[in-house]
RNA sequence: GGCCCGAUGGUCAAGCGGUUAAGACACCGCCCUUUCACGGCGGUAACGGGGGUUCGAUUCCCCCUCGGGUCACCA
């Protein structure tokens, strides 16, 4: 068999030799132990919580230590390929602070091409150097061919995953291989597509050592399966392409999902077939969520909050998402946390060794925990901007509550901010506008929750009273001391433990006429503190809302 | 089904031959408190099963079980 010749009538017009090509992707010239790591999606309009989480580890094995993280678009397989969703895909993940040095649409870089569909002629390069060293082998029969040795399998009542077993269609595999240079020919001449198959070497009864950096020590079979290289339309799989492209763009890390573990064999292979060392291999663990079933499940695209978008119309701040992610990436991150409060997420000293190697289910539970401390370190500008940013797009309404009177906004967002020990009454931007709907008139709501045990007329009369001075009276203390003395006049006990040590001597305490006061102002039985409400409310409007309730049928 | 990976409370997880088996979330008490939130204190709750190795296994090895992944001209 005349490898050189089959090679040159399958690759005609490639003409460049893997030394041409090398020649224009040189070292990367970085700092002693920098990384080079990228994001590889496929452009389908989908960004996984598991893509985040990745891109997240990518992005800071690369820039500890002034190495690049680069993204490449892994655009061969146009049937699924969305437009616009490599940018799409920047824009979203640029929103949660995660930059790419190089490969960005538009932009690209030293190692350009960064889209595998604009590189096809690179990847025919290399195809046509293992041809000619015969490790690939040209197959003519068509996918309908295939399918139909699958049909007749089926109704052989061979069930689906056996068939992938099947010795039919292994035999039809190892048929493929025997194909003459005759036969090459008159399909070319008959101008018959082929795909290049790898001639797989591999005895999967050998074992081969392996140590991945987020697994460890494996064991893999070796890789017996002819895969295909490049498919009928010359474009390469995602296997030979991954070969190709990380070690032309000289990748040291190769972070991706441990989905890929099964195939690794057939990159080892791969690797040792084209020459090239291997990069280093971080398998991360999935991302995992609960079935009906109480199983546990990889988050997959159809589960509502896989996507990273969806949390933004939840209203969670990306950052609030980046740093629940910090926490299952590294366990002690929390830790780090709570004694660095100031400090950014991407001080962290982010450790391979602590990555987990077992799938973590996710937790909306703990997600709204870290939320609801992250926002509570925010500044109240901060938290202005990101509301306004969420509210222009998913609560119009809200937008103009906020935009409409900032200052007023403000001093609502900044009730329990700052200090040690900050309140923590809202996670999401959809939580804290319902936690400040009150303090708008459009969207105020009085309910009826006053006790049973209190009647209309005892209502009226505390408010009758508190109309005299509520709203103002500034200093806090001065206030309550007028709520106090309310109490006594009305025969209620004004000092709680007073209250609590003998409750049947009294109709009721302070803290039952202060409700009362509260549900008027708040229209709920829980507030911020009272007298800070009625400071942000004003005169006129806390006058207004006892009156209104005074008025109540 | 073959192959691969994984297995500590409900969840995320420390641990890496000898520990009263950390911590966080959630949950439950109590305290603080005019409500809520915050905060403080305390509590319930775990090494999947069976064999080895060892003076001693949560930790090392094997088997089983369970969970996950993968088996395309998709990535």
């Amino acid at each position: 068999m005349d490898y050189q010749r089959i090679a040159d009538l399958l690759f005609p017009n490639v003409t460049l030799t893997p030394a041409d090509v090398e020649a224009r992707y040189p070292e990367r010239v970085l700092p002693e132990g920098a990384k080079v790591t990228r994001l590889s999606p496929s452009p389908t309009g989908f960004i996984h919580l598991g893509g985040l989480y990745q891109a997240i580890l990518g992005e800071f094995l690369a820039h500890q230590d002034g190495g690049v993280y680069y993204l490449r678009i892994e655009d061969t397989d146009s049937k699924r390929e969305v437009p616009g969703a490599a940018e799409a895909l920047v824009e979203t993940l640029g929103q949660y602070g995660i930059r790419f040095d190089e490969g960005i649409p538009g932009q690209g870089g030293a190692y350009a091409p960064y889209r595998q569909s604009e590189r096809v002629e690179i990847y025919r390069v290399y195809a046509k150097q293992l041809t000619r060293e015969g490790k690939a082998y040209p197959v003519f029969t068509t996918k309908e061919q295939l399918e139909q040795i699958n049909r007749a399998d089926k109704k052989a009542e061979l069930s689906e995953r056996d068939w992938h077993n099947d010795d039919a269609r292994r035999a039809q595999m190892r048929s493929e291989r025997e194909i003459t240079e005759r036969q090459i020919e008159e399909n070319l001449q008959a101008g018959n597509p082929f795909v290049l198959r790898v001639l797989a070497d591999g005895d999967p009864e050998k074992k081969v050592p392996f140590t991945d950096l987020i697994k460890g020590r494996l064991e893999l079979p070796e890789n017996d399966e002819d895969f295909v290289l490049l498919k009928s339309d010359g474009v390469p799989t995602y296997h030979f392409a991954h070969a190709v492209d990380d070690h032309l763009m000289h990748t040291t890390h190769v972070v991706r999902g441990e989905e890929w573990l099964a195939s690794l064999p057939k990159h080892i292979m791969l690797f040792r077939y084209l020459g090239f060392r291997m990069p280093k291999y971080m398998h991360t663990a999935q991302i995992m969520r609960l079935d009906e079933q109480g199983n546990k499940k990889k988050l997959s695209k159809r589960d509502v909050g896989a996507g990273v978008d969806d949390y933004r119309k939840l209203g969670y701040a990306p950052i609030c998402v980046i740093e629940y992610l910090m926490t299952i990436l590294n366990s002690n991150y929390e830790e780090w946390r709570m004694q660095n409060p100031d400090k950014g997420y991407r001080e962290f000293p982010l450790s391979i060794k602590k990555l987990s190697a077992s799938g973590a289910l996710f937790d909306m539970e703990k997600l709204n925990d870290v939320a609801k401390n992250t926002v509570s370190r925010m500044t109240v500008d901060e938290v202005y901007d990101q509301i306004c940013g969420w509210a222009k797009e998913f609560a119009p309404d809200y937008y103009r509550d906020l935009t409409d009177a900032p200052e007023y906004a403000k001093a609502i967002l900044s009730i329990g901010r700052g200090g040690k020990k900050p309140r923590k009454d809202y996670g999401t931007w959809q939580e804290a506008m319902d936690y400040t709907a009150l303090f708008y008139d459009r969207s105020f709501r009085i309910i009826d929750e006053i006790p049973e045990r209190f009647s209309r007329e005892d209502v009226r009369a505390a408010l009758t009273k508190f109309l005299t001075f509520c709203g103002t009276v500034a200093d806090q203390n001065e206030w309550f001391e007028k709520m106090k003395a309310t109490a006594r006049e009305l025969g209620y006990a004004d000092d709680m433990k007073a209250y609590k040590a003998d409750p049947d001597a009294y109709p009721g305490s302070i803290g039952d006429i202060s409700m009362f006061l509260r549900i008027a102002l708040t229209g709920k039985t829980n507030s911020p503190d009272l007298h800070q409400v009625m400071q942000i409310l004003g005169p006129e409007r806390v006058t207004a809302r006892i009156q209104a309730m005074l008025e109540q049928p």
